[in-house]
DNA sequence: AAACTATTCAAGTGATTAGTTGATTACTAG
DNA sequence: CTAGTAATCAACTAATCACTTGAATAGTTT
């Protein structure tokens, strides 16, 4: 039964794909949207050639898709069931390999966090007022997409433009901040940092990839070309 | 950012468990439900030494968990969500990996096969006689678990038990085949053969595990203890 | 306790993989 | 045509992986 075999060598292709921390960095950036090959390398941390070559890897793989533009080439994701896949990894990382809840709850110094606020039950209560969403990737990626009525505020700036939350006219709205996903640690940032200025704040379940592929609207911003 | 990096090498393990061909094998095996090493080192055809070692790879990446019983040490899926990995990480492989659907293609030598019976539909009209539920699996796995009012035949004797089938009143009653999983080709074969014949044949959606998995009924022989 | 069985462990070999470096290709702008 | 840029390719090293072999455990049977 030579088939089998090729088969299963064909799925551990895909497999292969996942094996590597920073192959799956870069999946993780690329479910924002489409990414430069020079971008990809900087937020990886990795050389130019490495991230070209480790790119390769997942297009042979069948995950991302490329395009050139003049002298750039732009990698994204090739399909929603990438992204499917990219969260059913995450659940089971999440929950058997103890090392992952205990890297996770580390990180939370914030320890009495509340649970994540529910996508669906979001949307509703931001048209009504009653929470302001939070942005805090990269200006970049907010102006790519994000949910609607959202504000952007960059991790970094946080602290310096806290009065652009609070100046509300309730102190004690609630905040919902969200940033690339499930295990972008912006948004934890963000969160255990507004919470020591003693304002409301939690973080929303999964970020902007699982928002997009769960069909709810998205906002983009007109502001550049 | 130290945690980042961290907690993407804990998501690579779970990945660098799919990544050969031969663990994907015994995951699928191991699908259907527990098993002791030497099963599935025949299964696999690898030695018992070398299936011990990937099982273990696979228990570190918190896919399975074993249980001893006297001698033997029965392993099994620990969890629904890694059927759901499973079932990601196949569609990803067969919408992009060409070589996949060139492969199943190939093997599939019924070109004008129908599409698969969806399982909700299944039951219901196997309940009122209009379909004969054909489990091609072997004996064991059978007795194991198996879809209700399904017979029991494996491929290798099919030839010989067709009376079986057609014995029935109706000639042209649909025969709905599965077996272990939308890539195994148990169920493939079957129906092929079986039209070759003239019946009325058709291959289930996905298999046992996916059937199990979806919470629908199962039924246990009572013949073993 | 001795023989036997199922599994795991430990050590070694050849193959594969990740990452570096420097050259090369494809394209743009002057 | 030349210089410059973004990405890829090619060649290499160190690390990791798959598999084999033979020994070591753990549990059962006699």
């Amino acid at each position: 039964m030579n088939f089998k075999h090729d088969l299963f060598a064909q799925f551990a292709r895909v497999g292969k794909a996942l094996s590597n921390g920073n192959r799956l960095e870069l999946l993780e950036f690329l479910a924002q949207g489409e990414r430069s090959v020079e971008q990809l390398s900087k937020v990886a941390g990795l050389t130019v050639a490495n991230t070209s070559q480790h790119l390769q890897q997942l297009r042979h793989a069948g995950m991302v898709t490329c395009r050139k533009e003049g002298l750039k080439v732009f990698y994204s994701i090739s399909g929603d069931d990438v992204i499917n896949l990219l969260d059913a990894l995450r659940a089971v990382a999440e929950r058997h390999v103890t090392d992952v809840q205990h890297l996770v709850n580390t990180y939370l110094t914030v320890k009495d966090n509340l649970e994540p606020v529910p996508r669906t039950e979001l949307l509703e209560r931001a048209r009504d007022g009653l929470v302001i969403v939070l942005d805090v990737r990269p200006e970049e990626e907010y102006a790519a997409g994000h949910v609607p009525g959202a504000v952007n505020i960059p991790l970094q700036e946080l602290e310096q433009r806290l009065k652009e939350l609070g100046d509300q006219d309730d102190e004690n709205r609630e905040i919902v901040a969200y940033c690339r996903g499930p295990h972008c640690v912006l948004a934890f940032d963000a969160v255990a940092r507004l919470r020591e200025k003693g304002l409301n704040a939690r973080r929303m379940e999964d970020g902007y990839p699982e928002w997009k592929t769960a069909g709810l609207p998205v906002e983009k911003s007109q502001s550049r070309t």
